[in-house]
DNA sequence: CTAAAAATATGATATTTATCAGTAAATGGT
DNA sequence: ACCATTTACTGATAAATATCATATTTTTAG
C-alpha cells in the first residue's frame, strides 16, 4: 500500500521496467495491493480480467482443468512475474487459473495503464513481446518434454527445475514445497504415479524426503535420467 | 519475384498489415522469394536466423527433435503465417526447425526490416504481439491436451483440427495430406499406434481413407471422442 | 516398366502408466 | 491435545501405449 512502483525492485525482472517515470507513476496511483492466501487463486480460468497482477511475493501456479477433472499445470510464476498480462493483450477471458501455492502478495494494475502504455510506449511493447516470446519458447518446449519424455524422466526434470528456479532451503531441501497433487499437475501424471516414483527415486539415492519436503540428492544421475540414460 | 508486399493479399492475414506503406516498401525491397520442395527445410532447429519467412504457398511443419530421435510437431504453419518471428524477436537461434510439408513458396524478409518497426511502430510490436499472445494460448492448450487425453482423444482431435484449418478438397478428404508419421508426430505418438487407431476409426466408420488420404465421415462421433464420451 | 526403397499395416508382446482399494501419516480446527 | 479430514503411501490389477517382427502396399529412381 505504502510503497511506490516507482521504487519497486520488483519491476526490474519484468517488462515495467521498460515504462517512462510518467507512466509508472500512473501505474503507481492506480494500483491495488492484495495478499492471497496459500490455496485461493489470484483469478479463474475464464474470467475476464480488469487488470493484470504483478507478483511480489509467493508463487502461483497457472494451471487449466481438463475434461477429466486433473488440473495441469502450466507454468509456475514467482516474484517479478506478470499475470494475466496475455490475456488482456487479447481481450480474452483468461485460459488459465493462477492460485497460490505459497502465501503471496500481488499488486493489481488496472489494464488502462497497461493498454495506453502499449500503444504509446514501443519500448514497453517490445519488452513484453520479448517476455511473451520466451514464455512461448517455454510452452513449446514443455510440449516436447510431455510427449516425448516418460514419467521418470519428467519427474526428474521437475525436480531439477524447481531446484534451479526457486532454490534451496538451509537444509538442502527444495525452498518450493508442492504438494505431491501439484508435482503430478506439473508433471502431468496420476498423483499416485508421482508418488511411486519419487519412493523409486528415494530407494536409489537420487532424492531424500522429510514430509513433503523433497531434496535433491543426485543431481548427476537425475540429469543423466532426464538425457534418458 | 514480381510482386510487392504492398499488393500482396498475405498480409491481411498476419502482422505485416499494422505497416505503413514506407515501412512495407523497405520490407518489399529487400525481401526475396523462395519455393521449398515437400520435405526440404527452411531452417533447422539451432540455426540463427537473419530474418523471418512469409508463408505465401503451402504448409510447413514446425518441429523439434527429442532425445529419443523422434520429431514432435508443435503447429502447422499455412498461407500468411510468419516463421522465425520469435527467434528473431529473442536473438535467439530458432528453438524449432520448419520444415515443408508441401511444396511451399515463402519470403525472406531480412531481420533488419522487422527489428527497425518493431522499435518504431507501436502499432506493429502491438499486433506482433496479438499474434505470439494467440499462439501462446494454442501452445498452453496443447499441453493441457496431451496430457491428459488419450492418444485416441487426441487422434480425433488432429482429424477435426486438420479439417477446420485447411478444408477438405473434392472428395471429401482432408485438403492436407499428412504421412503417418507426421500424424503420428503431431499427435505424440509411436507410428504404429497412430496407424492401428486410423485403422480402429475406419473400421467403426468415423473416417475413410485412400491411400494416405483420410476423409472425415462422423464429425460428431470424433467430437464426442474428444470430449470424452 | 521394374526393382529397390519407403511407407503402411497388423500381430504378438513388453512396458509404462492409470485406476482402484485400502492403510498410514500428517495437518488443521477447536 | 484430540478428532476429523486431508494427504501420502503401497499393492494389485487393468488399461493404454510402445516396441519388435514381419507382411503388404505404395512410391520412387533408373
Amino acid at each position: 500500500m505504502e510503497s511506490r512502483c516507482e521504487n519497486c525492485i520488483i519491476r526490474q525482472f519484468n517488462s515495467l521496467r521498460a515504462m517512462s517515470k510518467e507512466e509508472l507513476k500512473k501505474v503507481s496511483d492506480s494500483k491495488t495491493t492484495k495478499t492471497i492466501k496459500k490455496g485461493e487463486p489470484i483469478f479463474e480460468e475464464g474470467e475476464k480480467l480488469n487488470g493484470v497482477y504483478c507478483v511480489r511475493n509467493g508463487v502461483s501456479k497457472l494451471s487449466k482443468l481438463s475434461a477429466n477433472g486433473k488440473d495441469q499445470i502450466v507454468k509456475l510464476a514467482s516474484k517479478g512475474e506478470v499475470l494475466g498480462q496475455r490475456s488482456v493483450i487479447s481481450q480474452e477471458s483468461t485460459n488459465l487459473s493462477a492460485i497460490a501455492v505459497d502465501d503471496m502478495e500481488v499488486c493489481f494494475i488496472p489494464k488502462e495503464s497497461i493498454t495506453n502504455t502499449l500503444q504509446t510506449n514501443p519500448n514497453f511493447t517490445l519488452e513484453v513481446l520479448r517476455h511473451m516470446a520466451h514464455d512461448l519458447k517455454e510452452a513449446d518446449d514443455v510440449i516436447v518434454n510431455i510427449s516425448q519424455k516418460t514419467v521418470k524422466q519428467r519427474m526428474a526434470e521437475a525436480f531439477l527445475y524447481l531446484q534451479n528456479n526457486f532454490g534451496e532451503d538451509a537444509d538442502g531441501f527444495l525452498a518450493l514445497t508442492l504438494s505431491r497433487e501439484d508435482i503430478s499437475n506439473v508433471v502431468g501424471t496420476a498423483t499416485e504415479s508421482a508418488i511411486r516414483i519419487i519412493s523409486e527415486f528415494k530407494k536409489k539415492g537420487l532424492i531424500h524426503t522429510s514430509g513433503k519436503k523433497i531434496g535433491i540428492k543426485d543431481e548427476r544421475k537425475l540429469l543423466e535420467m532426464v538425457e534418458g540414460f
